[in-house]
RNA sequence: GCGGGAAUAGCUCAGUUGGUAGAGCGCAACCUUGCCAAGGUUGAUGUCGCGAGUUCGAGUCUCGUUUCCCGCUCCA
């Protein structure tokens, strides 16, 4: 099938890069676990650093970074200790699951039971012992190991600013409508992990809550909702392959949501959420707190909670679609030397220039006659602004390649010519055409692609 | 959690009725060439996923287990 195929061979091409390992593979590896290499540490970066300057370099949008840690009163108003506790049991008969608490309202799965009550199953001792899906980790905080000292990672970025709103309204004298931005990992012990990095459970967010007056809030839902896709789409991903999936059923704290697909090899999966959580938030927290969550409005004088829009995009889901967007195997011809010509694929990530790992490939075309050390001084030059790479190791379309499959947009070639009017190639990885351009304008050259 | 498939070098894979592990590519060094992966010489890299069992002897057979992929389930 050709779905496992790509997929296969991106998690391939991932380990030989240096995108993603296994966690901790030596000792056969940790169940939804993954590792960021070398490449794939520079991408996630990348990716993180488009989303946070799109979101905090204006002038209304705020950044914190919370602490993983919170107090466990927390999640009792988000409502996470509450929901996130379902007791679930599995028929060793006819393997369906159920939730333990609403058996009277189940049947069994069997079909040759039809009609059958679950409820009647569990007396008959087909079922195995419950089970607790919470998804948060816990852990204890201090020496104690008791029920006092109980803490959770945090399941989502979000409450870390909500919590933060006042003094972040305060230190910033921000005024509505503002947003509060966070990039931060997250965890969430999933029953299952699946698809490479889609489902993990330790993963990175990238959230901005973006607080409003309660009347504006179907504007700004739009105004997200349009603003969030077109950055995707900035960044290389086409439209064709983003969706936006409307919930009909919504969480208890939303008053409306969408989700942002990507088209994964394994379907439609979501990679941004966008929610109208209106005042849910700040409200539960104010009546946990017992601290007054309120924005006063200077020109109407009034008193009230804000709204909330969110953004909620997951930093590892967009990792991954961006890194097979990128993925391309392309037929080019090569010319033997006798004159024929053959076929032979060409691996290439055609990542956007902002997003990829390394910006720049520094090559001498052959090691003598000084090339070498005038590519080296280019590099070390270049490397004030660019992650660069230099290589002189092997034939120069040998080494294209290699960047090719490592997307780096740019490859600069120091060659004879170079010796005597200081130009260098510079060949484009999408379209392999070159340029001549001086030596001393490639810095510039690169500013102006990124 | 259920069902199916897989795991041998960095990658893709061979490995015969059970007899101390191979290839291609890649990687490193040197030589050669000099603008799109194809030359030459040499070299490094293996807990055969892990753990038991059977056997004189296990990559190979048996059991358990871990991880990944596919399909379900799940995804407040």
């Amino acid at each position: 099938m050709a779905k496992v195929d790509i997929t296969e061979k991106i998690v391939s091409l991932a380990k030989r890069r240096g995108f993603v390992f296994q966690s901790s593979e030596i000792y056969g590896g940790l169940n939804g676990c993954w590792d960021y290499g070398p490449l794939g540490v520079e991408l996630l970066k990348n990716v993180k650093e488009a989303w946070w300057k799109e979101m905090t370099f204006r002038e209304n949008i705020e950044g914190i970074d919370a602490s993983i840690l919170m107090h466990p009163k927390v999640w009792e108003a988000s409502g996470h200790v509450e929901n996130f506790t379902d007791p679930m049991v599995d028929c060793k008969e006819c393997k369906a699951r159920f939730r333990e608490d609403i058996l009277e309202e189940c049947e069994c799965g069997n079909k040759a039971y039809k009609g059958r009550k679950a409820i009647k199953c569990q007396q008959e001792g087909k079922f195995t012992e419950a089970r607790n899906f919470n998804l948060m980790f816990k852990t204890y905080l201090g020496a104690i190991e008791s029920e006092d000292s109980i803490v959770y990672l945090r399941p989502e970025t979000a409450q870390g600013i909500y919590v933060n709103f006042l003094n972040v309204k305060e230190c910033s004298r921000q005024k509505l409508p503002f947003g509060i931005a966070q990039i931060g990992k997250a965890f969430r012990n999933e029953i299952n992990t699946t698809n490479f990095l889609f489902r993990t459970r330790e993963f990175e967010q990238m959230e901005m809550q973006f607080f409003i007056n309660p009347g504006e809030d179907d504007k700004w839902f739009e105004y997200w909702k349009e603003n969030r896709i077109n950055w995707f789409e900035r960044y290389g991903i086409s439209k064709d392959k983003l969706n936006i999936h409307v919930h009909e059923k919504l969480a208890h704290y939303a008053k409306a949501a969408v989700d942002i697909e990507y088209m994964f090899p394994f379907g439609w999966g979501e990679i941004e959420g966008i929610h109208n959580r209106t005042d849910f938030d700040l409200k539960r927290h104010s009546e946990f707190s017992g601290k007054k969550i309120e924005y006063f409005d200077d020109q109407t004088k009034e008193r009230f909670i804000p709204y909330v829009i969110e953004t909620s995009a997951g930093a590892s889901r967009s990792f991954m679609a961006f890194l097979i967007n990128a993925y391309e195997e392309e037929q080019v011809s090569r010319e033997n030397l006798d004159g024929s010509t053959a076929k032979e694929t060409r691996t290439v990530l055609r990542f956007h220039p902002s997003l990829a790992p390394i910006k720049a490939a520094i090559f001498p075309l052959v090691n003598r006659d000084g090339m070498p050390e005038i590519a080296h001084k280019l590099t070390e030059d270049l490397r004030k602004d660019f992650k660069v790479f230099y290589d002189d190791s092997g034939a120069v379309g040998r080494r294209y390649r290699r960047q090719d499959e490592c997307g780096t947009p740019f490859c600069i070639t120091v060659d004879s010519d170079t010796l005597n009017d200081n130009t260098v190639t510079v060949r484009d990885r999408d379209t392999m055409i070159q340029e001549r351009i001086s030596i001393d304008k490639v810095n510039e050259y690169l500013k102006s692609k990124l």
